[in-house]
DNA sequence: ATAATAACTTACTAATAAGTAAGTTTTCCT
DNA sequence: AGGAAAACTTACTTATTAGTAAGTTATTAT
């Protein structure tokens, strides 16, 4: 099933997935990525017919990516601080290339998205959500993580914090990132 | 045939900002904003030139409202708790209308504007962030509130919960949202 | 080696975007 | 009432968008 240039697909998915995490889904054009990857448009159609495929594509990428994340920590000796701050990473990463992450970044322009997208987008929500819930709970069963909240509820804390964090980095400075990110972890810490 | 209208250019404010918050600054343009006046986009171009000049007058707008409603809290009789309410309550509203904070729509959307208009949203991110910032310094003080954070980092995570839990209500829905609200007051209430 | 098919390019649409120049109507001021 | 200025409309332009049909080249399986 592969052919001469297997990538193409996963290099669309790449550039694709920088643009929005840069400009924002509604800010790209297929040009974009074919002027980037030094192809033409219809190249780009070819791999995935409109828009909506590759942004479709690239979610359910990152349910895959997670859900084998997820594979990964449920046996390994990590304590929940640390699976925490591994996902705190994630974001700070992002900060650092005046990025935003892509559930941000879809939340902006949900209303202008057909419904199956946004129904993928909620999968994907409810995965990272269940993520980092579970993630505390366990941190808090071991002894390891100690808040009053209700497991569920400090995760949406916390995710609403990491999420306009990145937001905000773009606007007021990577500080106050920071500021947030050592917050998080002293709220939850032992 | 249509009577004179000196509002068509605020008018043309609140068509945009609704657009803004609910489709994003580049999901819409000047065509929408006329077809719901029932006037001609030429019309919308001699209000504002450009696109630019529209949202630059929007976030002004939102810097005069809270330079106001800053002046009327100073000396008002409303304890701390209170004050966050009122602000709280804002997002709370934007939540019923699917809409998000101009901020957060903005930040989205931010590596693609000029950097006369990024100025100007930090103008207004920083007044807002020392608003909240300042209710909260002041509720501590007087015993109103109780929080452990300095009130910088402390503005800032309400400020990212709020912004970023209207994002999140369109996507998980509102009862994350309330869940975030409810736990904002409980962390601050003495 | 060749036929099928995957991975493209070429060369277009049709729609919509922002923006403008010039003319028309409306309102304001004296 | 009459002129100036404000508030538009008409009628464009230019650029960009997503998308497609048809042809070409490369790769793979037989």
């Amino acid at each position: 099933m592969s052919a001469r240039n297997t990538d193409t697909k996963e290099e669309i998915l790449r550039i694709g997935k920088q643009l929005i995490q840069f400009y924002g889904y509604n800010a790209f054009s297929y040009a974009d990525i074919s002027r980037e990857l030094n192809i033409k448009n219809a190249a780009v159609h070819y791999h995935f017919r409109g828009k909506e495929d590759l942004l479709m594509a690239l979610i359910q990428n990152y349910i895959d990516n997670y859900q084998l994340l997820a594979q990964q920590l449920k046996g390994a000796p990590i304590k929940a601080i640390g699976k925490l701050e591994k996902f705190i990473e994630r974001y700070t990463l992002l900060c650092e290339t005046d990025s935003i992450c892509i559930i941000g970044s879809i939340a902006s322009d949900f209303n202008t998205l057909p419904d199956s997208v946004k129904e993928k987008v909620t999968e994907l929500i409810n995965l990272v959500m269940s993520m980092v819930e579970q993630t505390l709970s366990e941190g808090k069963r071991k002894g390891e993580l100690v808040f009053t909240e209700p497991p569920k509820t400090q995760a949406l804390l916390i995710m609403t914090n990491l999420a306009a964090g990145v937001q905000l980095a773009r606007i007021s400075g990577k500080k106050d990132y920071e500021a947030i990110r050592k917050a998080i972890i002293r709220q939850v810490k032992a």
